[in-house]
DNA sequence: AATGATTTCAACCGCAGTCTG
DNA sequence: TCAGACTGCGGTTGAAATCAT
């Protein structure tokens, strides 16, 4: 049995949100805090599907969502995450506070790929192009071969590339093609980061050297969700909080928590979203 | 100025994963 | 164990903006 729609698409609005539409799902988060998605739409007064209304929120009206072009150093995080975790965007979006998956998926695409094509760096494997157009060679005559394949022959291969490349490695399926992405190439990220065109740092580091997301320092208020007339035993909700707890993930507000916040509501907000009646 | 081509990015879609009864 | 409900993720689309001619 499929999955039903997330919600009844039936008389719902598609497309781009308008201000007042922003207005209303703000308003109504500020106010109640995140709860079910699904709900949300409904107590908000809006005819949009949830999971609408959760995209819109998490990309482009939280507030501490930074705007603007990724830093030389954030696109520096994004390549080198790139290497290690391939198209995971949420996980790199992770490392990067203020940032969307969506947002680090659109730059990656549209900037970063090109850049690095450009440095002839390919995009996918973080190798030399001509390191890579060489290994498409190979595979294929491989992947040509099952059908001659002997019983000797493994089904599997593990291709590593030539003694100049240490950490390098590509793992290949035969029935399935590639598998994995290669893991990152210390040389590599040294090209892409000594290239002038990038920036003239070179730092490498993954690691959160930038965990001071500007979320560290928030205390959550206590928050009660009888008080919306929610079961806290329901456990969707439940789970939501206690998430919120572990994650340090900011959910469940009171507007006068924002009254420090200097980054809130700025003009930055898109697509004609910059003023709201709550402030 | 007009038009077509290209680029950008907000939003959508469908699937996977998780949780609960 | 399984089905249903829900959230989150990554790929893709298409309208708007920008660029080139």
């Amino acid at each position: 049995m499929g999955r039903q729609p997330c919600c009844d698409k039936v008389g719902l609005k598609k497309g781009p949100w308008s201000a007042d539409e922003d207005r209303k799902l703000m308003n109504f988060i500020l106010t109640h805090g995140q709860c079910c998605w699904r709900a949300v739409p409904k107590l908000a007064g809006l005819l949009r599907c949830g999971k609408s209304c959760r995209l819109r929120w998490t990309n482009y009206l939280r507030p501490d969502l930074k705007r603007g072009l990724l830093s030389d150093d954030e696109e520096k995080m994004v390549i080198d995450l790139h290497s290690q975790l391939g198209n995971r965007w949420s996980k790199i979006a992770s490392h990067l506070p203020g940032r969307t998956d969506n947002e680090i998926k659109n730059h990656w695409n549209t900037h970063i790929k090109k850049k690095l094509r450009k440095m002839g760096i390919d995009p996918l494997t973080h190798k030399p192009l001509s390191i890579v157009e060489q290994e498409e060679d190979k595979p294929l005559k491989k992947l040509q071969k099952p059908m001659e394949q002997t019983a000797e022959e493994p089904t599997n291969y593990c291709l590593t590339k030539d003694s100049n490349s240490k950490n390098m490695f590509m793992a290949m399926n035969l029935e399935y093609g590639v598998e994995e992405v290669p893991m990152i190439d210390p040389e590599c990220l040294e090209l892409i980061y000594n290239n002038s065109s990038m920036s003239t740092s070179t730092s490498t580091s993954s690691s959160s050297s930038n965990e001071s997301s500007i979320l560290k320092d928030f205390h959550f208020p206590d928050f009660d969700w009888s008080d919306y007339g929610i079961d806290n035993n329901n456990h969707h909700n439940n789970n939501g909080v206690d998430n919120i707890m572990e994650n340090n993930v900011m959910s469940l507000w009171d507007v006068d928590d924002f009254s420090s916040w200097d980054l809130l509501l700025t003009d930055d907000i898109p697509q004609s979203s910059s003023t709201f009646g709550l402030f």
